[in-house]
DNA sequence: TTTT
DNA sequence: TTTT
């Protein structure tokens, strides 16, 4: 009974950091700008974090770099933790599940997200009356 | 360069149809209510048919039935097609990737979508400064 | 309990018609081609009807062409008419209440959705302790 | 070419607050606990802070109580200020343009979100031939 | 009926 | 064809 997601379009602020897990996996991130449309002007900005994982880290590493446009979807994620001398901070993040290009730059592989890989034309017998395909 | 994502909100008309694609892939698929919410009552209402596959399918076809308030998350298709005496015909449906109880019924289990599996806190190694932990 | 919600990515298929309401309301109406991201082509397409009215429905008069990449976000209605001789039929649109630009070309103006209009900064006195700014 | 939106379902972590601005808008704010839907256990939480403003915060005001299951829409928004002692400090919100109740109690008015207010059927003359209702 |  |  809870959801969480987000959609943003924004710019990179610079070149992806990648990392790796200590089980191997890849962890890629990034800073997109995302400027808030204020009819004056455009001088405010929210700066946010974004993380990606495995083939998607993968795709960021390869493709993306500062200054691209980039449309992401994931979800908001709060992370509390604490400095060495024991204060409470947070840190807000969006894990991404899909990045897209917005900007057309070199032709650039799609990167599939995670889903149903059905054809839809393949699925049924051919139906031969007023019925929808379904 | 292109996107595609729909959120809705409303209650199954009737239970889930269930079917299965000429390889085996089982479909679920039903209709939900969605009231547009104008302030002097409540008569219009939009009926959005929902496709769901595989695993999600699954559940669909075990866990919802008539009446159950559900969020679901997909894409809209727009699908074309022919009737018998060829006039073309257009029928819209979402095929969804991520369907949510809203109400509480009796317990039942969460469908975790595809995504991540990762868990954030075996991440990384600890660190002790002042930085967030990646 | 309800909700309604579709963002979507594409391109004009032709200019934007426009007309007008018996009461005066300019009204604008576009189709966007969003291709479905397959790996192997792109040969997919849904043709999604796009609904504006009022100043929204200016801009796009004023600023939107055929052949331009649009984020649109906005309500899906299920339109449901007769034919001249009786049959029932359905029509997908989206009602929009926001549309962006996501390429770039001559310099166009932001349109502002409805929202609140408020300045960050002008909100609160000024706090001098360790409190976020609300 | 920017985009920001957020769609949240979770519980009232507490009664919401109250303030208002130097010239006397209402801003209404509060927490929502939104689990993250983990296969074992429901441990991990995001905890957001939702802020309104004007019409949608009386209505937060005279409706939302801690442990209501509601939907928010909104944009983040990272705000960055700085301690007393001149530390950076960064904190996320939700500004809602949309809040949703999820769950039934007594029964309580829907908010009216910004929107065209047009009445679909008042829109044309009738039209009687085989075209939808544009 | 369709966009790049 | 329709839900609360």
């Amino acid at each position: 009974m809870n959801y969480n997601k987000v959609v943003l379009v924004g710019r990179l602020t610079r070149d992806p950091e990648v990392k790796q897990t200590i089980n191997g996996t890849i962890v890629a991130t990034f800073t997109i700008a995302v400027n808030r449309s204020n009819k004056r002007g455009n001088d405010e900005v929210d700066f946010i974090r974004i993380v990606t994982f495995s083939r998607l880290a993968e795709f960021v590493q390869n493709y993306l770099t500062k200054g691209r446009l980039v449309l992401v979807e994931g979800k908001l994620r709060i992370n509390r933790w604490q400095t060495s001398d024991g204060q409470n901070r947070t840190t807000p993040e969006i894990w991404a599940d899909q990045v897209t290009f917005m900007d057309k730059k070199d032709d650039v592989p799609i990167v599939p997200e995670a889903e149903n890989e059905i054809e839809y034309d393949e699925l049924f017998d051919n139906n031969d009356n007023d019925e929808p395909p379904f």
